[in-house]
DNA sequence: CTAGTTGCAAAGAGTTTGCATGGCG
DNA sequence: CGCCATGCAAACTCTTTGCAACTAG
């Protein structure tokens, strides 16, 4: 998945790097590069095989037709969990230590071993919470 | 949002109800409750009821047409993290008191509340990790 | 040069909607 | 009896696919 490096594959992926964490549906990323030179089916199959690859999660929205795609594979996202806050949309990175100690509490209670990449927390954030 | 309690809402709780926690597409759904005596705009127009209402939760699958929906609003799911595995697919309950210690271990690194119904762990069950 | 990738337009799937009918309270 | 929900079929959108042209290595 991915043999050549061609230009549209490199304007995705730019895309990606500056927007990591971001929910966004295949036609908001569209509409975002398509003046870089990009059809909508070239973002499309890069989307599959980017979700197939993993580094990029697929996330339903709140209406069912919706699916938001998430880039999480940058470097500052490796290891650490995300929490998402449900009221607002911001997505913010817990540390990897503390990704390590929820990991613990999980295996300590059952036999389980996270994924971190792929485990996304809801919630509210302290902004949103009054 | 379910004023009346019609005869396809009943077929559809009770499908619910007998299948907590378990992943069914829209049409999985239809094909399991049809011959009760229900159409499937009756179960698309009650799934988006049932979703805005929190009963159930909406999970892209893998491949990008794909929007699976989870029952979660019954008795014993109150309270408890769910954790879903990558490779069978199969979902299992943490305790209650594993989930508060998880909440805790969060809020100790950030300034976050996790709403522990629309959370799912994703990882790799006992069974399945060799 | 060869295999992988793109663009376009058409096909395919899943979901939503308008309207008349039927049912709950 | 009045409002809500259903069923059906048509309409919509999003996503995928076939094919010819193009391009990275």
């Amino acid at each position: 998945m991915g043999k050549y490096q061609t230009e549209q594959r490199i304007i995705l992926m730019d895309f990606f790097e500056k927007n990591p964490d971001h929910n966004f549906t295949a036609r908001q990323i569209y509409e975002n590069i398509k003046d870089s030179g990009i059809s909508i089916s070239a973002v499309y199959r890069n989307l599959s095989d980017l979700a197939i690859s993993e580094k990029i999660q697929r996330v339903a929205g709140k209406n069912s037709r919706e699916i938001f795609y998430r880039y999480t594979g940058s470097e500052k996202c490796m290891g650490c969990l995300h929490l998402s806050c449900i009221k607002c949309g911001k997505t913010f990175h817990m540390s990897k230590e503390a990704a390590e100690k929820i990991s613990e509490t999980i295996s300590e209670y059952s036999n389980f071993s996270i994924n971190v990449i792929k485990s996304v927390i809801y919630g509210v954030c302290s902004d949103c919470d009054e």
